[in-house]
DNA sequence: AGTTTTTCATACTGATCGGTATATTTATCC
DNA sequence: GGATAAATATACCGATCAGTATGAAAAACT
């Protein structure tokens, strides 16, 4: 327990070489930061090794070229800021404190850093770069209908028990939904306020279940 | 009336010098679609005079930079797209059909090169450059701010003259319009074909109205 | 100790970026 | 028919881009 603590792995043998003196996840979430406020293009090799702490021949052994580490940052980004709102929706009992917590989380994750917005990572991005990184815009693609899918099932399942009405049904409210925390990242993006924005969640939060 | 037709100074006494071989409001419309695809660091100055079908002392001549252009493409995208579809809202009498004609007319200028969705130009840009162009941000905003107004007017008077419920207020609902508005832009951009937007309109406007 | 393996630091590559200097065309003005 | 003025075309500028070659440094393995 006490050897090989030094090298970052606990239990059994080290490995050999010179050890890592960055953090692989911190590196990427400064990395993630980066993009988040520059853009893809915006993001320079120099901003991001400035950031990250590393130097540019670390950067591409730890993760690949420009694009796998955007890659690797979406991913990151869904892991711990998209999917825990996610999560918070379906783990709340009530529809009403479902979307709610909805709001709430995404908010949280849209102005993360005080009460400087800066929206959502994936909607600031996506769909920007023409015919750019065409198998990264699937996969969000992808993971978007995932998301979507599971908000129809749970709004069709207050809809049949009688906890929501008919109209709108649920793929209409689902829709709406994602319509709305869009936007509210939009509004994160371009100068509101945390105020502002929480103010305004109870506004979304009845237009979806209206 | 013959004489200097070729030199588009109808009347009165030519331009001296060698005339310009290119319209200046198509190079300007061109420049904006490529703004418009790859957005503004994507776009180099190479796709920028090849779409134009000038060179570049002539881009800079007629246009100033490269700030400079992307900025008159910003005026040229809200006089020929974003502000018909406020004046189509403004100049009907009917509500439920002033929003209608809202969406409808964002839609138009959302896809208006056949099905491929490109979703807002102005809601596609800003927020991404960070701490770039903040004089641009700002008359961005200043805009959106103006339009916002408009709208609440609008519905302000909806509510007082007994047409629209009170609740939600002139302000949440102008709020809502402008948000699924934006959505609808992202889903644009994002994908989503003409036909399924145009099937989700009647959701968006049941919403702002309810 | 000496070899091996992995990471770190510096400096470099060719390509592309936004912007411009130079010179040639094409028109009007006198 | 010059002289002048404006727009064209070509080629170039320094800066910056993403990515890498090279060698020193720091650990484990034998």
């Amino acid at each position: 327990m006490s050897r090989n603590v030094k090298n970052n792995v606990p239990s059994g043998k080290k490995k050999a070489g010179r050890p890592r003196r960055f953090d692989e996840t911190v590196a990427l979430e400064a990395a993630m930061e980066v993009f988040w406020a520059k853009g893809f293009e915006g993001a320079s090799l120099e901003d991001l090794t400035n950031a990250m702490g590393i130097n540019r021949p670390s950067l591409y052994a730890a993760f690949g070229d420009k694009n796998a580490l955007f890659s690797k940052a979406i991913d990151h980004y869904g892991e711990t800021i998209a999917s825990p709102a996610q999560v918070g929706f379906h783990n709340e009992a009530s529809i009403e404190k479902a979307v709610t917590a909805y709001f709430e989380l995404a908010l949280e994750g849209q102005c993360r850093n005080g009460d400087c917005a800066k929206g959502c990572f994936i909607a600031g991005m996506v769909g920007l770069e023409d015919g750019c990184m065409p198998e990264l815009q699937a996969a969000l693609a992808k993971q978007a209908t995932a998301t979507h899918q599971g908000f129809v099932e749970r709004f069709d399942r207050e809809i049949k028990e009688g906890r929501l009405g008919p109209t709108p049904d649920a793929e209409a409210r689902a829709t709406l939904m994602m319509d709305l925390m869009q936007a509210q990242s939009y509004r994160a993006r371009t100068g509101a306020t945390r105020k502002m924005l929480e103010d305004q969640i109870e506004m979304r939060v009845r237009a979806v279940l209206a």
